[in-house]
DNA sequence: TATTGTTATACTCTATAACTATA
DNA sequence: TATAGTTATAGAGTATAACAATA
């Protein structure tokens, strides 16, 4: 385990924290589709990664309460992103699955994201963009831990 | 600028906004203090770092609306974190100061927070830390670019 | 009896619009 | 006329509690 009472590390962790929150305010607002939520197009991505999950799989993935992600996969059933089957095994259990749609929108999202934190990257020289580079899957892994 | 066409850019980018996202909802409900929003938090560590601030000067800091911002202090001095005073040049706006008793209480905070973020970094090597350390000022600087 | 998911409800945080006071 | 801050109101997102269906 990192030594966490170092005074660096103390700094570092305030940095993250501080960071982390302010970032996400912004990212909440630069959304990719106005009619998306960050936390349904995380649903998405993670759709797109894993294939396929529940609600309950997709609510601890996201670290969201179970009737939040009935409400998120209602919602993006309606837009025509996921869709509902059932379980094959467990009849109390669904399979959520991303659309065709939900591909296409993807792509779509993904140029404009880079849109977005291209002209944020204007303020960064290379090497601190390679330290964001190289944090990001990390910060992917603690938010899951 | 950074050259985001490369495919690891674009790779980067999902997991910095999906992680950034994701950790943001989880340090949310980690409060160090469970009558303090995470944006009270961060503008106490501003007026740390700061000394004192206007309420506009917070709010862009912040990256939240004027009238939030109204709100937040206005809690804060209910909770004896923070006093306001008028600002000696100018009768429109007002001066925020942070109290002794925020100040022992970021002291507590701070370690409470260590503590969270301790048992998470247990699931990190030395190395992956070492890069979370890295990008830290950096994701600061991004989220107030 | 435990677990998955849903329904009903309430809360927290933030935004927008309209207003007041000062520059 | 422009700016700093406030008041009033609305909306988005999530949580908790109670419930239904299935294991």
């Amino acid at each position: 385990m990192p030594d966490l009472d170092h005074g660096d590390d103390v700094a570092a962790v305030n940095a993250l924290r501080s960071g982390v929150m302010r970032l996400s305010r912004r990212l909440k607002h630069q959304r990719v589709d106005e009619s998306l939520s960050p936390t349904e197009i995380s649903v998405l991505g993670t759709l797109a990664r894993c294939g396929s999950a529940t609600p309950g799989e997709l609510a601890r993935k996201e670290h969201v309460q179970p009737p939040s992600m009935t409400r998120i996969v209602a919602l993006l059933e309606t837009k025509g992103l996921v869709s509902l089957e059932p379980h094959p095994e467990d009849r109390r259990q669904k399979v959520v699955k991303q659309t065709e749609q939900a591909e296409v929108m993807l792509e779509e999202a993904r140029r404009k994201r880079n849109e977005f934190l291209a002209a944020l990257a204007d303020g960064l020289d290379e090497d601190e963009w390679a330290k964001l580079r190289a944090a990001a899957p990390v910060l992917e892994k603690l938010a899951h831990l």
